[in-house]
DNA sequence: CCGCACATGTAAAGCGTTACATGATTGC
DNA sequence: GCAATCATGTAACGCTTTACATGTGCGG
């Protein structure tokens, strides 16, 4: 049954709050929803026509100029259906985080190693100019309360990654004041 | 060039801590890592054998009772040098971290979604079962101060998974607490 | 007319999970 | 003897990334 990944999902649920080509969907990683989720277009398109087969999503071929073809895709009812149901199931568990840097700080046994300082202060740099990143989109996407309440999930995610990349700096923090004193 | 996995690390620097075998490395995924990467057997056996054919690391046959073989790797100077190089390697950037939950919320679009506070609270739970989980594995681990010392960066990364998850529980809290008001 | 964005695909290679497959050792 | 654990592999399938490949539309 293999892991059933959530892109499938995501395409659902974005075509559920519009129709979208497969192109619109591939910017989406970027802009929209890149925080969350990474996907490229050579994933999108096989998957795009595997899903109309099943019936999740359909299309209407529209055409812009004279000859450019573009494929409209909708979500269908079976596909509504489908999302429905992933969004209600339970979460069972989260998987590892897969953090390189936590991976590579793992195999460092000193805390007096001469490459921790480096490495911690490039990382705190890292999340530094996220945590700006974040708080401008913020800004920019719900600086209105009235923004909030129409996008309620995706304001809650975005606050959550702003507070992870926050505590992230902090522990940074913390753990270059450890090595000092040492 | 391809991904250029860290599962190829992550078994060098197991190995440089000390000699094992194929079944021992797959264990340690589950027992000393997991937390923070998780592979199988039958990821871990090809893998040992193309590093081996690339020098990074060598084995030699050892018999336990009268028949069963094991085959007890050991890193080779290449492998330690490979190894060393990429903890120097600066950590580009990080994964979107493609928390299934996190998703999910971000398709819901009203803080009045009658789904939202039962799957909160279900999250809510498994984040609290996972911070015991994690006191006390440090607790376990590193309850002296000696511990510490000796695994440096074993720690950080407990400590740093912990209050991942602290505040991972503090933001379902502010969320319901956000829906309650509403 | 040039460059960038729009638009859609395929191919190759490696990563990762689940299932299939086999056999030995140890402790009860 | 039987079960749990030790021990090592292969196969199938799907996911993911990078590269290859092609062509249109639009604005300057």
């Amino acid at each position: 049954m293999a892991t059933r990944s959530k892109l499938q999902f995501i395409i659902l649920g974005l075509l559920a709050q519009e129709n979208r080509t497969g192109y619109d969907l591939t910017q989406a990683f970027t802009d929209e929803i890149g925080e969350f989720w990474q996907a490229g277009h050579s994933q999108i398109y096989p998957l795009l026509a595997r899903m109309q087969e099943q019936g999740l999503i359909d299309y209407e071929r529209t055409v812009a100029g004279t000859k450019l073809e573009k494929k409209l895709y909708h979500i269908t009812p079976a596909g509504r259906s489908a999302l429905s149901t992933w969004i209600a199931t339970p979460t069972p568990e989260l998987a590892a985080s897969k953090d390189e840097f936590v991976l590579k700080l793992y195999f460092i046994d000193s805390a007096s190693d001469s490459r921790l300082p480096g490495m911690l202060r490039e990382q705190l740099n890292v999340h530094i100019e996220k945590i700006a990143h974040l708080e401008m989109r913020r800004q920019l996407l719900f600086g209105s309360e009235a923004e909030r309440q129409a996008h309620f999930g995706h304001f809650l995610i975005l606050d959550h990654a702003l507070q992870r990349e926050r505590d992230y700096k902090q522990w940074l923090e913390g753990a270059l004041r450890m090595i000092e004193k040492a």
